[in-house]
DNA sequence: CCCCCCCC
């Protein structure tokens, strides 16, 4: 058989996103490129000469690289994968499920053309660092140059190794070390490290109780498989992992305790819940290519908020901002505490506008910026809100709640070009005074008195003075 | 060890 890809592999694989039995797919034969360690799991770019995609290798498949059966610039047929969108990126990621060696490595990167101008300039790249070493040693007088073939016929286990040992400490310990699958932890096991994305961040509070004060903050951690676990941090490890803590960002971590999550509290589905402290290790993972599911919104149109009201659920939500308050103070009634709060009012596509409350550092810091280019009509997303039923309803901030100003999400172009050219020039009514027939859900709040008022007023056996009743509380309602 | 999330 002819040492080659197949053809049109790739778009081939783009077609049939996620094969099953009955898809009859034509061989798959991939050129593996840049073959590296990313965390605990071997990625590659699988190319067909015209187009590539990125690309990981099952865990199953370690020990078979190590072994170095397969090989960077080397051939694999794929058998069974699925294509898995990255939430938030327009490109896709090919999962390897099933895969056998075709080939070791080949001399060169197959390219569909001929390029030999081209060529020229791929050798003048700027090399990777391990590269540049092993040509330095080789060429020490400047004129031998090492044969390009040699580098290139390295089995990824070399590369890797040479990629460990190159590297700068910190980092050569996250490879080095496995990284354990968030669901493997428990309480009794404590020598782990983990690799997680920070999906969410509470701010720093303070507390006092009988048990005594302190300052607090919470963390949402997410892994390569989509596992969550919520970390703590007290005192001193709250001050010194709050600003280093950054959503979004991907962290190696290590050194911290687990206990036995409080049913009652519990924000993600995990048994355990984390506990850092001052000696537990951070290490951001910076620069690094990584499959963790990026922070996820489930944005709840402002017209579906109707059953949410005074649940325990909270929501996220994405709209245009309509107008922005100057920040108020609001004293605590329970300890006359002063709190900032400020109040935007936001719309959408359902035409709808809701009031949100951003509340304590919220109100000070995003809130000024939304307040500041309120005229521009800024798209907001804001993860993590209470839906009250204050004027029907109502949202407010939490603790763990954040608000990112005209995020790069396909949620935000959408809105941005449905309000540039139809949006800004329709009425919109409060979905806090409006009748919402599509939510009759929930069973308390002036919200759902509404609710029951079309009902009534429906019903044809009820007499004129109970439908009157309502109507006339209707009435105030909107007149409040 | 927090677990409150405020006001009209």
């Amino acid at each position: 058989m002819a040492k080659s890809v197949s053809q049109d592999a790739i778009s081939t694989i783009l077609a049939n996103p996620s094969p099953d039995s009955s898809s009859y797919i034509p061989e798959i034969v991939v050129q593996v490129l840049d073959l590296k360690l990313t965390g605990n799991r071997y990625t590659f770019n699988a190319s067909d000469g015209k187009m590539k995609l990125r690309a990981i290798f099952p865990s199953n498949m370690s020990s078979e690289i190590i072994t170095g059966s397969v090989q960077n610039k080397g051939l694999v047929r794929i058998l069974d994968y699925t294509l898995n969108d990255i939430p938030n990126k327009s490109e896709k990621y090919l999962i390897v499920t099933k895969c056998e060696v075709v080939s070791p490595a080949l001399e060169t990167e197959i390219k569909a053309e001929v390029e030999t101008e081209e060529h020229d300039t791929v050798l003048k790249k700027p090399k990777l660092e391990y590269e540049a070493r092993y040509e330095a040693k080789a060429d020490v007088s400047g004129i031998i140059l090492k044969p390009k073939q040699e580098i290139v016929s390295k089995s990824a286990a070399q590369i890797v190794h040479e990629q460990r040992t190159n590297m700068a400490p910190s980092s050569r310990m996250a490879m080095t070390r496995r990284v354990h699958p968030l669901v493997s932890l428990n309480p009794y096991q404590g020598n782990w490290m983990i690799k997680v994305r920070l999906t969410s961040k509470g701010n720093m509070r303070t507390y006092k109780n009988a048990r005594g004060e302190g300052c607090v903050f919470n963390v949402e951690l997410t892994d390569e498989d989509g596992t969550q676990i919520q970390a703590t941090m007290f005192n001193e490890a709250a001050r010194k992992f709050y600003e280093k803590f950054q959503l979004g960002k991907v962290y190696y971590i290590s050194r911290g305790t687990l206990k036995v999550a409080n049913k009652q509290f519990k924000t993600v589905q995990n048994d355990y819940e984390m506990t850092l402290n001052e000696n537990s290790v951070v290490e951001e993972a910076s620069n690094e290519e990584t499959f963790i599911p990026e922070t996820k919104f489930n944005f709840v149109p402002i017209d579906q908020l109707g059953p949410y009201v005074n649940g325990r659920e909270l929501v996220d939500i994405i709209g245009v901002v309509q107008s922005v308050n100057p920040v108020s103070n609001i004293k605590r009634r329970i300890d006359n505490e002063n709190i900032p709060k400020r109040d935007l009012i936001v719309a959408d596509e359902t035409k709808k506008t809701v009031v949100v409350s951003l509340w304590n550092e919220l109100a000070n810091n995003v809130g000024q910026e939304l307040f500041d280019n309120a005229d521009k009509s800024p798209i907001v997303a804001i993860k993590s809100l209470k839906v009250g039923d204050f004027q029907g309803v109502s949202l407010s901030t939490l603790g763990k709640s954040s608000v990112m100003i005209n995020p790069d999400i396909p949620e935000a172009k959408k809105l941005r070009s449905w309000y540039d050219s139809e949006g800004k020039g329709s009425s919109m009514a409060s979905i806090g005074l409006g009748l919402s027939p599509s939510s009759k859900t929930g069973a308390r709040s002036m919200y759902t008195d509404r609710v029951s008022l079309m009902h009534i007023t429906s019903n044809p056996s009820l007499g004129d003075e109970k439908v009157l009743l309502c109507r006339l509380k209707y009435a105030m309602i909107v007149v409040f």
